[in-house]
DNA sequence: TTGTAGGCGTTATCAG
DNA sequence: CTGATAACGCCTACAA
């Protein structure tokens, strides 16, 4: 007994199964069958049960719930990166789908740390949740275990990953961009690339490269600076491009944050963009549509990314069996004003 | 047996404290005991105890553990709107002293729709959070219960809220927005305040009207324009505004994203900013620092916002039992691009 | 149609 | 120092 009020007596402590079935004078089956509707009750009965739920506000313990049914409704999400905007625009889609059909989204910012994403990986199994979805970090160390909960990759795909994915169209994009700045006569270019060991940075960069090679432009590997996908990496890359000799005409930044921080360095270089250097960018969020100037460049889908996979991972946790799916959602050009067309050309 | 068989065959199926037991050869009881290290255990017991664990992967199944502790170690947060970037900011804050402290943090954007909010806090609450975070929504209607956990308020305080929140000085620093505007010159300025049924809005207007009137200038209503927290409220806000007679030199946005708005109605009305109309702003993020132009505004320090709430959140889960604490942090004025001087006055 | 009882994986009490 | 054993709240096979 006084173990018992111990615990009831905690912070946590709430309505149970218990008092509803005594609250509505009936037993504890009836009261879990006509929650679940496993069974149907006599509608007196049943009015009694919902009455009793009502007034005394229960809610099932989803622990309990969890441990029985060795399943929760939770949908587990790991993100690298909460502040880049990329990310929140893909939860959106992730957070519509889930939401929609009652499971809820247990979202985890990895921080880009190796070991932070695997602990939440973990605590996500730990929880049992119904699925995860996954963005890997930078060099992540998630492989495949035993038993796990389905699971889909969002956006990068985890490294000898077998199971669903949903990407898009990097190298495809990549090509738009190199195709779009020779197009308007561009032949000097430097490339701010993402990591290299990141299939993403890869893909975008090999699409970048063959629009160059079918214009004829071949580029020496110090206009190609590798660097992290965000604000520094840009500056810091674009500020050794923009002192090689010749001076590039056009940049090609593989992210939007790093498109802001070659922005930042092209003014800090005292050039003008575009009259000077032009800039194209891979990711076309808002907010480089209000830079100045506004930043061409290659759209993803961010939230379409996001509802896909979770319709995908939704799929799995209904039983889906089937090999892995690989959907590869489409990019898009989005000329705004940081490419100017290059009409004489002075080494020419 | 075979019902053990049909559970334990289930997708999520994982290793348990039983399967270590009988490897290591110990009773149940010793396992727990070398996991919580919650009595010493005999130093070769403990390395076979711990190789097992080892060698079978094991992790404890945080339900059935959060059952029996009525607890588990989630931090639970509800955030109005994700892809505010504002919000992103503070939930890092929140992460870090969370994560540090070994809890985890499950995420749940309201998406500023009441309903789903009290979806998500029931379910917080349902998995045995330790702790809730909350950002209240527009119209949330998230009340006091019975037997809550720990919960604080962070950036505004819910209705009628007793206990701890974490909040920016508002009013001031709207008294610091409209001091700048007035000591730069400006005196027919135009306000896009946020709903005025958030104490926030109404904080912020209320301090940048003090600063006005202590210039001794004073504002007919129509240029005060109320308008949710987007973009697209800047936006048509601000079209009004600038059509007023006489038209304002100076705009006042309430938030960053109405700013953004704003600054694309300067735009479409074929006006330059700051020449023909300033801008000042709340928030200060980073994005504004990198539109054209640069746009001056007051400082909310996002990422101590969410630490600092964190840290008042853990202090309650530990039990700490004290009337509730407002916390308020300072903002500070960013002067930037978007704020010209006035100094001929045509209507003097 | 309704009620009873056993077990999901842990922790904690208490006796050896 | 170690090992049974009883809960935690819920679901469900099975009995009534």
């Amino acid at each position: 007994m006084s173990r018992k009020r111990d615990i009831s007596a905690e912070a946590g402590a709430r309505v149970t199964m218990h008092q509803i079935a005594k609250r509505a004078n009936v037993s504890l089956g009836t009261v879990s069958h006509v929650i679940n509707e496993t069974a149907t009750v006599r509608k007196e009965l049943k009015q009694r049960v919902v009455d009793a739920i009502e007034d005394l506000g229960y809610h099932p313990n989803q622990l309990s719930r969890g441990l029985r049914l060795n399943k929760t409704s939770l949908i587990g999400m790991i993100i690298p990166d909460i502040t880049n905007p990329f990310f929140p625009a893909v939860v959106r889609g992730v957070e519509d789908i889930a939401y929609k059909n009652s499971y809820r989204l247990m979202l985890c910012n990895a921080d880009n740390d190796p070991a932070k994403e695997a602990a939440y990986f973990n605590d996500l199994r730990s929880f049992l949740a119904a699925g995860i979805l996954i963005i890997p970090s930078l060099n992540s160390t998630i492989a495949w275990k035993h038993a796990m909960p389905p699971m889909v990759c969002v956006d990068r795909r985890l490294k000898g990953w077998k199971g669903d994915s949903v990407t898009v169209a990097n190298a495809d994009g990549g090509y738009l961009a190199g195709k779009h700045l020779t197009e308007m006569g561009h032949r000097q270019i430097g490339i701010i690339s993402g990591p290299s060991n990141l299939a993403n940075a890869g893909d975008r960069l090999a699409g970048f490269l063959k629009a160059l090679g079918e214009a004829g432009v071949s580029l020496s590997s110090e206009y190609v600076q590798e660097a992290q996908f965000d604000r520094a990496g840009g500056y810091s890359s674009a500020m050794r491009l923009l002192n090689l000799l010749p001076r590039p005409t056009a940049l090609f930044a593989a992210s939007d944050l790093m498109a802001i921080g070659a922005l930042s360095a092209i003014r800090a270089s005292k050039l003008r963009c575009p009259d000077e250097v032009s800039l194209i960018s891979f990711d076309a969020l808002d907010i480089t549509e209000l830079t100045d100037p506004a930043v061409t460049g290659i759209f993803q889908p961010g939230y379409q990314l996001g509802y896909t996979a979770g319709k995908l991972l939704l799929d799995r946790v209904d039983g889906l069996d089937l090999p892995g799916r690989d959907i590869v959602l489409k990019t898009e050009l989005k000329v705004r004003d940081s490419v100017s067309r290059l009409l004489v050309m002075a080494d020419k």
